[in-house]
DNA sequence: AGTGCCACTATCCGTAAGGATAGAACGTGC
DNA sequence: GCACGTTCTATCCTTACGGATAGTGGCACT
């Protein structure tokens, strides 16, 4: 079975082959960026299964992925990320992946993860899907009431509190209110710095 | 040789371990989150090496390094991330840690790494500190003259202008002045968007 | 020597943001 | 019924921000 990985990170990659290897009957191929990825594809294809990592130059977020998947040469193309969010995993699957692999996964899942997809199933973590919502979401988010949370989406899209209060169909004092508590409660002295603490706990 | 590797990937974890282990001489211990690893290095340290990710579930940044760095028994502590950025390896060297082992690393020199940390010298990647890194940014970056790139910065950590010209013994005129231009420069229309802009691309 | 580009300072003005405070409607729970 | 939290509206005030415009000095290109 041939398995291409990229991944940026070295180390990961090195230890995460040698493991898989060991398996015996998979053979992998790796690349460190998005581009020598696909020159890969096109010179060696074609591969089972194609891993490539979300935070790696070239990728583009989603973009990359989706590149892979419209290519000939690449069956089935997962995404392979530290980042655990649920929302990233269904865009993902959206787009037309053929799984999600967080580098939380335990090493020996990983190899039957690969088997899995190489067959043409899309796979998803166990427990990730069906695993409690409303418990994922960090502990700054359950401080916030709705509202305050809606208003924060707001503030980390740059909008300006007029802009927010037309969205929501409030009036702009009361927005200005929420942000004003929110403010306390997230630990922010104004709205920058509410937005990047927002972006930083991977809320929206 | 005892080492603690502690990280919250566990797919990373196992396939170091494994690796790192297969090297002969050294064991391995693992903890998937900073407060684990506090537990096992006063229960069954000392250890020759602890290396801790950064983002690990009770890390705080840098604080979490600090801490362990204090403890009786673990004498060398090292910081193990993907975050390539030369100023947190500079901080981390600063608080006392014993090494930066970016995983950007071969695999190979992670082995030897670990090897010359536990004997109590400071490791840093060869071509770190040495290489230059000012072309590697963004093409956004390079758009921004670099009083823009500093004041960009003051801006992604929620600075006021007021701040910034502080900081860049500037008068707040002028900071205004580059903010406003830099808003052109990455299609921003307030300084939250610019933060975000910037730390989206990566910047800082 | 002239032409840009960059960095800096400055003033003016209108608007946005941030803080304080007060009051009212609505639900839940006791 | 009453207390409580949430949401909403509102006014007042001060400061920060964002845009426009004008001018100075330095440096590099040609």
């Amino acid at each position: 079975m041939k398995v291409l990985i990229a991944d940026d990170h070295e180390l990961v990659l090195d230890t995460v082959v040698a493991f898989v290897e060991a398996a015996g009957d998979i053979t992998v191929t790796t690349a460190p960026d998005f581009g020598t990825a696909q020159r890969i594809i096109d010179a060696d294809g074609p591969f089972d299964l194609v891993l490539l990592d979300l935070n790696m130059p070239g990728m583009n977020g989603l973009s990359g992925l989706e590149t892979a998947i419209s290519m000939d040469r690449a069956s089935h193309v997962a995404l392979f990320t530290g980042d655990t969010s649920r929302s990233l995993a269904e865009k993902a699957l959206d787009v037309g992946a053929a799984g999600f692999i967080p580098k939380t996964l335990p090493a020996k899942s990983l190899i039957n993860a690969i088997r899995f997809m190489a067959m043409g199933e899309q796979y998803l973590p166990a427990g990730f899907m069906t695993a409690s919502q409303p418990e994922d979401h960090h502990p700054l988010a359950q401080m916030l009431t709705q509202r305050e949370q809606q208003v924060l989406k707001g503030l980390t899209e740059g909008k300006a509190n007029k802009e927010i209060a037309r969205d929501l169909d409030l009036s702009e004092p009361t927005i200005k209110l929420h942000v004003k508590t929110l403010y306390r409660k997230v630990g922010a002295s104004n709205r920058t710095q509410a937005a990047l603490i927002a972006r930083e706990a991977g809320l929206f």
